[in-house]
DNA sequence: CCATTAAGTCTGTAATACAGACTTAATGCC
DNA sequence: GGCATTAAGTCTGTATTACAGACTTAATGG
């Protein structure tokens, strides 16, 4: 059982709120897994089929999220655990709503391949 | 001139905004220069001194963001350029106000050390 | 009790990040 | 014009992180 991946999530001392919330929404893979979450996901298999992220990584970023307070794990050890939003994971809501509005208005699609999450 | 990078910034053809916004915003040195942006920011040096990126990321995340159509280089090539932000970057204003109040209520500032960006 | 499945970990390889030195072109000043 | 300064990068070597995919382990269902 080699502990190669420890950081987690490492809080910032910033004292911008920005600066402090890029070290958990700052990461693609978070952002997605986080608007899931807002639709009602809550396994591990379940992120994993929605989007291509692999095992290892899925489970470095749930381990940062509720680490950082925004998903909480029951049960906290064992196997097939369920993943629920806290109260401080709730409240991206907002936030998202704008990054909807922001990306309908000026992220538009790209021509077309395979649409990815 | 061995062109080592070159990826910058891959259009997202997904229907979800979110998952299209997320390669830009989905990344903790693009949020801060955006931040920084908002604040006025417009030279290299500048916010390197605001921030520990390294001069490489920042020249990455520059390109990333101006191939994104979030700022504007100019001009467009040379060397005391200035980055501006567009319209699609100026509309990202509202996201950062719910990232405030979301980091102001949610988010605790880590104990002490130095505080960073 | 046994098969299945959910939730991981492990291994090797590829990509990205980092610090810090180096380069190159525009600017200011004389 | 000539020359120092500075702004905006690139280059090199090393360390971290991501990735695909196989393997492991424990809970569930019958």
């Amino acid at each position: 059982m080699l502990e190669r991946h420890m950081p987690k999530y490492k809080p910032s001392a910033s004292p911008c709120p920005i600066g402090r919330a890029s070290r958990i929404l700052g990461d693609r893979w978070a952002m997605l897994i986080l608007r899931d979450a807002l639709l009602g996901e809550t396994r591990f298999d379940g992120w994993l089929n929605r989007m291509p992220i692999s095992r290892a990584v899925l489970s470095d970023r749930l381990a940062m999220l509720c680490k950082a307070g925004l998903l909480q794990r029951d049960p906290p050890d064992g196997k097939r655990a369920l993943y629920r939003l806290t109260e401080a994971g709730k409240a991206i809501a907002p936030i998202y709503a704008e990054i909807t509005k922001w990306g309908d208005a000026h992220v538009p699609r790209a021509p077309s391949s395979e649409a990815q999450a």
